[in-house]
DNA sequence: TATATTTATGGACGATTGTCCATTTTTGAA
DNA sequence: TTCAAAAATGGACAATCGTCCATAAATATA
């Protein structure tokens, strides 16, 4: 399955063919068929565990955070970019998947790489932090909204110029929109702890 | 050419064959070769198609645009967000190439829907609107950078959850970011006209 | 109308696809 | 050591792939 991940990420899966797999992985011919029903259900393997690692690794970074509602979000943004999380090769399979989904219905449940799970923490997180504001669930779920779509920018940029791609930067200007929205909350220093003023 | 971007849209590229396209286009099955030196001649006209489209509709738009640089950006704000640009087929087709493109140099070409030449557009107009502040230069890179992931992510959304899709909220959403980095020049209502104040 | 040129047709080609299965090899318990 | 169960092999299969080309139809020129 390692190897189906690295054929995708090198040909795209309109090239990744059983052969190309089973020679990647140094197997014959039938263990595509021992081990998995089809090449289907190989490939939403790999997309499963995509979408598996990509919590697995969050959660790590989750767990070392602080208890403020700042520190959780610093603490998503943060390995949303970190090398952990984003890779050459994990946003190639990203959007492989990605451009085939909408033909496969068994992809597109697996897709959604910021699903309602990660979006609903994002939004709580910042409902704590805009309780006092004037219309605090209408203020977390525009921060919740372009959060994410920042993100999801950040690595198709990543995705299309990772060469000129800097993970402290993209983290930066992160944390400059959220700054904005949440002024009492954050210092517009690079992402760091909060400075109630 | 405008049915095979159709099976691209319905199927993905990895499910996008001759057959398909002729039967889909109503011709025979020669007319591809005629016409295109090769499939990938034709995948690679679909693909500069869809670039040559938003550049032309993005231009459209600018050319109604009043003469300020706020005028400018929001012209291009509204338009990537618009029902002339933003389409449930054209993001298809655009996800669909990017995902080949990694292993296919031809599409790679074309795969970056907001390329140099828009990024420096934009990058100039905020240069106009930052002019009398401290750091000109690095703030209207951080907006273009961030204005561009915004948008990007917005398509992703759109993609991803098209029938939640607002496209008032996404392009409020853009433009709270962009007011936060410029509170002189934009106001925080609707992408509207500027406010000096 | 007669002829030359362009455009379109669809059958056939070898190559490659995903799948299957009769074998062989390896493993582990008796 | 013996033998049954599990794992792995790789050749063969029908189907489909992209490509090609000998024709036929349509169009333009004389």
């Amino acid at each position: 399955m390692e190897a189906t991940a690295d054929v995708i990420s090198d040909h795209g899966i309109a090239n990744t063919s059983v052969t190309r797999i089973i020679e990647r992985a140094g197997l014959s011919r039938g263990m595509v068929h021992l081990h998995f029903q089809s090449k289907e259900d190989l490939l939403v393997g790999v997309a499963r565990h995509m979408s598996e690692q990509y919590y697995a690794k969050l959660d790590g970074f989750l767990s070392q955070a602080g208890p403020k509602p700042q520190d959780k979000l610093e603490a998503i943004v943060t390995a949303d970019l970190s090398e952990e999380i984003l890779t050459r090769k994990s946003v190639n399979i990203w959007y492989a998947f990605r451009g085939e989904a909408r033909s496969d219905n068994a992809f597109m449940a697996y897709s959604d790489t910021r699903d309602d799970a990660l979006r609903n923490l994002i939004f709580e997180t910042y409902l704590e932090i805009a309780a006092q504001s004037e219309n605090p669930e209408m203020l977390a779920r525009d921060a919740t909204h372009g959060t994410i779509a920042l993100l999801e920018g950040m690595w198709v940029d990543f995705f299309l110029h990772s060469d000129q791609f800097n993970r402290a930067t993209a983290k930066r200007i992160v944390f400059r929109f959220v700054a904005a929205l949440f002024p009492q909350a954050f210092d517009l220093q690079d992402g760091g702890p909060e400075k109630p003023n």
